[in-house]
DNA sequence: GGGACCATGTAAATAGTTACATGATTAA
DNA sequence: TTAATCATGTAACTATTTACATGGTCCC
């Protein structure tokens, strides 16, 4: 774990939009959610020491609702981000406790497996949904900045990977069924 | 992270057979490369305390070696797995670097995401062959425990999902060169 | 006035990696 | 004899989650 990424992940948002704390939790959360994740309490330190480092400024909201306050990209910050973006990509980490399961199932009920990968397969057949339906909206609304066709292209990843789910789900559960019946 | 897993990999590799330290971390390396991940640093002390609790029986290798000790499960380890493999799997966990870089990549030069994605390709690909060779080996070679099937279950799962990812770079790739061009 | 959601944050615990120390065995 | 690999282990560090505290706003 060379470096942890929430540090550019910020600074990759900021680079589009000044945003608060909590709006960057939304937008790694929805948009991010196939291939990322964060927790406040990551994101939250993570803002206060970029702050300190100089890569991005913080200002109260105009608006002055609250306590609520805007984030946005300095030079530094983005020539930081530029460099990240250069450097090799490390390589991905993924964990499928499914996976763990259905290996080590020999002596297990085929019924419970079979659930196992149907609650996986309903699961992703949702998110698969999701992420159609935000594909749609990019095509419905306009392009000022230009960079629908980059979003589209992170999206279709997600659409082929989860099919890739769910056909293997597919494929797993036929081959219980048959265990099963034996 | 109600629990960690690692627990559950140790006790799920001992309920084939028993292994020692070393072995286990070199099972998971290539066997589990595709959806699993362990270090030496969780493997020695949860194995420690996975003796300590009764679940797992440690003696010498009788070879005796130098230090070599073997693990093996107890009856108490065997139902604990047991119970784990009914319970609901948890959300896996996925972390792609490479999609945030392609997220934001916007104004970074085609040719550098390009080569990013390359190398994707390229390490997935060896990964396929891998894959793919290790299947054919199951094959080739018996199956007195008959749990070959099983296993193949889950290489199919990494079939699947590398070609995924080999599809989806050669249509980014081909984006990037596109947009390279104007 | 209550529930949903907006909003910021921290402390403690847990999980996981990395770098190191140590030494045996095997094969060139 | 040297390099690779087998083998066990730990300490320090880093990353990440979880659970909590606090209070505002919006709408019914």
């Amino acid at each position: 774990m060379k470096s942890a990424k929430t540090k550019y992940v910020i600074l990759g948002l900021l680079s589009e939009s000044a945003l608060s704390g909590y709006e960057i939790k939304r937008i790694i959360d929805i948009r991010f959610h196939f291939f990322w994740n964060e927790s406040y309490g990551q994101i939250y330190p993570e803002l206060k020491s970029l702050t300190k480092s100089g890569l991005i400024q913080s200002m109260p909201c105009e608006g002055a609702v609250q306590g609520k306050v805007k984030h946005a990209l300095t030079e530094s910050g983005r020539s930081v981000l530029m460099e990240w973006l250069a450097e090799p990509v490390e390589k991905e980490s993924v964990r499928f406790e499914l996976l763990l399961k259905m290996y080590f199932s020999k002596e297990l009920e085929a019924g419970i497996m079979i659930r196992h990968l149907t609650d996986f397969s309903d699961s992703h057949r949702r998110q698969l949904d999701i992420l159609e339906q935000f594909q749609r909206e990019l095509a419905i609304i306009g392009d000022p900045a230009g960079n629908h066709k980059d979003i589209l292209q992170v999206i279709s990843f997600g659409e082929k990977v989860y099919r890739a789910y769910l056909d293997w789900s597919a494929e797993a559960v036929a081959y219980l069924k048959g265990r099963e019946k034996t």
